[in-house]
Order: C-alpha cells, then sequence, then structure tokens
DNA sequence: ATCACCTGTGGGAGCGCTCCCACAGTATCT
DNA sequence: AGATACTGTGGGAGCGCTCCCACAGGTGAT
C-alpha cells in the first residue's frame, strides 16, 4: 500500500495492465497492439482496440521512455538569441519544414535556444541526461563546440550547413557552389564582363563556396581570375557598403556584383546609389538568400533561393534514419551523409 | 540477464546505484542529496557530490517522471497557425517573458501549435497522456474548446486573456479597460470632443473591456454615450477601413478615433487620408498594441502598450505555484486567479 | 533512569511500460 | 508417423528512479 495513495489506484489513467485484463489477454499482445506489431491475430486486435477505447486508454509515456530507452522527442538547436530566431525568415523556413516532416511520426520536436551562456550550460545538461532521441543542429558556425559535444554524447544528429568539406556529422544543404555558378553565369549571359564578389564571413563554409563558384564560373567561361574585383564581407550591411566601397575604389569599370548575401546586398546598393551608379543599367547586381529583402528592394533583387524547407524536411528524414539505424546496434559505424540539395537563381530587376 | 545487453551495464551511464555504491551510501540519500533536500549531513553530502562529479552522473529523465509523477515540462500552446506566430511581435515578446522566466527553474519549454486540425488532435493526445506538467494558453479564441479540454484533463493551465469576465482558469492580462480610458482621457485632454471607437472583434473579451473603458471615460467625463460613434471592427486592417468609412458617414464632425488595434488604426488611416482630413490636424488617432506598425506609421501612431513580457513571467509564475500547489492534494480546490497588469499609453504624433 | 522526540540513513516496494523467453497450437516437410 | 517450423500468446524480469517506513543513535525533559 505504500504507493496506493500516490497512484490513485481507482481514479486515475488506465494502464496496460488493466486494458490486458478488460480484453481478456496477457499484457504483451496489448502491448504488440500498441505498438502495430504484425504478430497478432485480427480478432485478438479487435478486442484489445475495443478495450483501449471504452477505457480511454492512453500509454504512459514516462514508462514507455524508461522501458525502451526512448523519448520520442527530438530537438532543434538554434546557436542564437531569440531576437534572431525571429527576425531572420531563415529559421520560420526550417521550421515549417521540420514541423511538416514531424507530423507524419509521433516525434515531439523541442526548440531550444542557446543564444549565451547560461543557456549552452543547460543544453549540454540537457543532452547529457539524453532527454532527446536526436539533434538537429542549424546555423552552427565553425567554431562552435556543440556538434562535437553532441558527437561525444554519440546522439544522432544532423547539422545544417556543414562545417568544412570534411564534416564528420550527418548535413544537409544547398548547393552554395553551383548558386553562386548560375548568379555569375546569369551576369555572363547578359553581357557583363567585369564582375565582382563580396563575399560572406569566410569562416563560414557556406561563403566559401560561394566564393568558388564564383571563381569557376568565371574560369570556365575564359576570365582570368582577378584578385582585385574579390572583397571580403561578413554577411551584415554595413559590411556590403564598405566592401562595395574598396571595389569601386579598386575598380571604377566594374559592370555586376555577385553579393554573398541579400544584406549585404542592400549595403552595396547604398553605397553604388551614392556612388550615382544606376542599377541595373551601370552596374547589375545580385544577392543571395531570396528573402524578403530582396523582394522589396528598388529595384528588385535578382538573388540565388535555397529550398530552405525542403532542408528541413530533408534533415528529418535523416534524423529518424540515423536514429533508428543505432537502434539497437549502437556500435557499427555509419558513415556520415552529406545531402545537397540544389539552389535556384530568381531573376528579377537588379540584373 | 534478459536485460545485459539491452542497457550495456557497465558501458552506459552510471545510475544512481553505482553513485551510492561509490559514495559508500545508501540509494535514498543519494536522491535526497540530488533532489536537495535538507535532511542530510554536511559530511555524506560532499561524498555523494564526489561521487557525482568523478562518474559524471546525470539523472535519467524517464525514471524521475515515472516514479515521481511528473514530467517538468510545460507547454506553450499557440493555437494559430505558425505563420501567425512569426509574424506577431506578441508571441515572441511572450515567448521571451516566459524563456526568462523558465530559466531560473529546471522546467522544459516545449512550443506547441495548433493552427488546424490535425494539429489540434495531436495535442489532444500529447495531454490527455500528460506529457506536459502545465499549459500556457495564448490568444485564445472565445469558443475555443482547448480550455475546456485542459480543465477536464485537470492540467493545471494559465491562459493570457480571460475568455469572460467568468474565467474558470487562472489567467494574466494586461488592463484593457484602464488602457482605453487613458487613450480617451488623453484625447479629452487635448480637446477632442466628437470622439469616434471602432472596436476589435467583440467574442474577444479584451476588445469589450476596451469598448467599456472608452464607454467609462467619456461618460465620466460628463458627455452622453452617442452610439453613432461607436462602429464593430475586427482587428484587421480592412475592418478598420471600412469602420472609418462608416463613422465618417454617421457623423462627419469627429475629431478623433480610438481604434481596437494598430492594424485598425492603419486601416483607419487609410481612409481618414483618402477623406482628405488631416492626422492629428482634422482628426487624431490612437491605436491598441503599440506594435511596429504603430511607430512606422505616417505620423507614427499614439497607442497603448501592453506589458506582454512581463505577462508571459507572470504567467509562469502562476503556473508552477498551480502546479507546486495540486501536488500532492489534487483534491484541493483551488479558486482560480485572475491577474491584471497595467496598460501603457504611449503618446506620439497622431494624437 | 525512563520516556519522548528529534536527525540522518538504508533499502523495500512500486511506478507502467518493453523485451524476450517459453510454450501451445497448427501447418509443412520427410 | 515423426520431426521441423512457424504463428500467436502469456507473463517474468527489469528499466532507474521516488516515496516512505523502519531504525540507529543522539538530545532533552521528567
Amino acid at each position: 500500500m505504500a504507493h496506493g495513495a500516490r497512484g490513485g489506484r481507482s481514479g486515475g489513467r488506465p494502464t496496460l495492465e488493466e486494458v490486458a485484463a478488460r480484453a481478456g489477454v496477457g499484457r504483451g499482445t496489448v502491448s504488440r497492439v500498441i505498438n502495430g506489431s504484425p504478430r497478432v491475430s485480427a480478432a485478438t486486435r479487435a478486442a484489445v482496440e475495443a478495450a483501449v477505447a471504452e477505457l480511454g486508454y492512453v500509454p504512459n509515456n514516462a514508462a514507455r521512455a524508461l522501458a525502451a530507452n526512448r523519448t520520442d522527442a527530438i530537438a532543434l538547436v538554434v546557436p542564437e538569441p531569440e531576437t534572431r530566431f525571429f527576425a531572420e525568415p531563415y529559421f520560420s523556413d526550417m521550421l515549417r519544414g521540420v514541423g511538416a516532416e514531424l507530423a507524419e511520426t509521433q516525434m515531439q520536436l523541442l526548440l531550444i535556444f542557446a543564444g549565451n551562456d547560461r543557456e549552452r550550460r543547460r543544453l549540454a545538461q540537457y543532452l547529457a541526461a539524453h532527454r532527446v532521441d536526436g539533434v538537429l543542429l542549424v546555423s552552427v558556425h565553425a567554431d562552435d563546440p556543440l556538434p562535437d559535444l553532441v558527437a561525444q554524447l554519440e546522439i544522432p544528429a544532423v547539422i545544417s550547413g556543414p562545417r568544412s568539406a570534411a564534416e564528420t556529422l550527418t548535413s544537409v544543404d544547398s548547393d552554395n557552389y553551383d548558386g553562386a555558378r548560375q548568379a555569375v553565369e546569369h551576369l555572363l549571359a547578359r553581357g557583363r564582363r567585369r564582375i565582382a564578389h563580396i563575399t560572406g564571413r569566410l569562416d563560414v563554409y557556406g561563403a566559401q563556396r560561394r566564393a568558388d563558384g564564383y571563381r569557376a564560373a568565371l574560369r570556365d567561361a575564359g576570365y582570368e581570375a582577378d584578385l582585385r574585383l574579390i572583397e571580403v564581407g561578413d554577411f551584415t550591411e554595413e559590411g556590403g557598403h564598405r566592401a562595395m566601397g574598396a571595389l569601386l575604389d579598386r575598380c571604377p569599370d566594374l559592370d555586376a556584383v555577385f553579393a554573398g548575401s541579400d544584406v549585404t546586398a542592400a549595403g552595396a546598393r547604398r553605397l553604388l546609389r551614392e556612388a550615382g551608379r544606376r542599377i541595373p543599367d551601370d552596374v547589375a547586381l545580385i544577392g543571395y538568400d531570396d528573402s524578403a529583402i530582396a523582394r522589396h528592394m528598388d529595384p528588385p533583387l535578382t538573388s540565388v533561393r535555397q529550398p530552405i524547407q525542403e532542408m528541413g524536411r530533408r534533415m528529418i528524414d535523416l534524423l529518424l534514419t540515423e536514429i533508428a539505424d543505432r537502434r539497437p546496434a549502437p556500435t557499427r559505424e555509419l558513415e556520415p551523409r552529406q545531402l545537397v540539395l540544389p539552389a535556384e537563381l530568381v531573376v528579377r530587376a537588379s540584373s
């Protein structure tokens, strides 16, 4: 009777055992029905389902998690302050894709911000306690220790945007190299010949890939690299403004700019306007991300679109696969998968 | 040995029992230390803490949840599609407040969208499974069955914005009545005498209260109610535009408008402009919510600000209290608490 | 000295599941 | 006919905790 009062045997929620008694079968059989095992006869299954309905039975999740050693939850970790999460459409698109894919399953999504030190410590605790079956890492910087922590704890994880060409975690990315190529080839096709590039932060792998794509497109078209046409930026508007100034000083004859992000392009546009250059008449401009900024810019900005929602969906796919694969043989070594989705050029008036 | 292989006795995470053995104490004592019970001597506590550190022990959450019948998680339920969640600053402010308050505890926050039927069914399942200790309900419409479901399942809950004066759930709200009063009194003080009101959807209790406050302010100033000055709106811009048209037809001599929301005010402004009325020279305009719209309107809109972040914080306070109070005596009846926080008028150029 | 009452501690029982072994009953092969 | 294999089922053991009872040893009142 030690526990009789606690659980409230009579008034509380029904248990598996009670369902079994009601249906006149054993505990194991009810468990099999609940979990959709095929090893149950149709008649038995019907009887159990009737008992479940009559009693309004819902499995106790904690018991299930304890016995089966899983949580049926995965975490979406955002290593940014909440402010940015709401400000950038990237996250909402990603969340939409993730949510849509997850709705098919009975997995639960946890949204975890790790924008400051305290939040990060909490997250580390949380992961150490294995309170989730897997982790989605989005928007992680190259020097972030989070991916290593996750790997060390042997928690299945998928990262959006590999940290380098040698990424050890499973990753999903869009094709930054080809996206940049498309942008540059489009500019070449429109007759531009002096095409500059303002890069993103080069410690972000995607920014490196975009710069690579830019160079490759020019090289393949027979133009030899002109380093004066490349200026390192940092994804910010201010950086774009500054970089554009430097480029214009060095190469007053440039006739196109491929910017590493839409925000960067906005900064570049501001300087071009100050310098009296018309877009696209004097200088064509292309951004990256196809964000709201691009659509509302004057003139509307040609930009490279990443299929972010689709990326979210595929990240869940891969994560669920990884979780399934690690069960029940945690020893088997899985080679990391690197999925790359196509990017797409959205042409508007700026080019 | 049935389970020997499953759990991985040797290589896996340490258990309470192992910590106890290491520290040379009993299982109960370790549990007491982990849970911060005062009934442990300083020496014993130190020994246990050392063992915990050496072994890198982290409690197994599922086991804890099963044994103690709690989950250490609460849900923030958003009965809207995700789109609106990201579009409206209301939610991000709320989330910030909630997050800040929750960071003090070791409770986990779950963000759950219930914007469509499927999501709602999932949520119902989730609640029935008692996978959270408590629920925060935000932005709930009057006819939403969610609050009743929660009440019926006897899950502690706090609602933002009571559904009526007779709300049975614990609620946190801002003072809509007084906010409206402040707006109208401000207009009166500036010499306006023909003050119109475009209400919000009147099935939203807060909108009713704003209308009440509007009427009370006028009555207290000695003006008898002129029903022609009130037009029912619906919180949308289109509704504001339409309502403003109706008001102007009926009362061409009005000299001020108090709108039920900033969005409504934006619609009203559009019509006023079309009608050639200058703001604030001919007609003063006041909105509600103090959203980004208000700051960026031309002219900047005077608006009533609700302390949304603070509301989020207080909701958590109340919810945690409620959870604590229901343990371990679920029978004790708690009277619902209705907390009302002050609203504040932010004066700008439109009035 | 006796009794009552604290403080600190150990450990049994139980939370509600899943996993897996055992076994009855039937079908299939030699 | 016997051996072999499968299908469907029951239930023991165990997951890692918390709760609570029991009890040792100390302290103060009578």
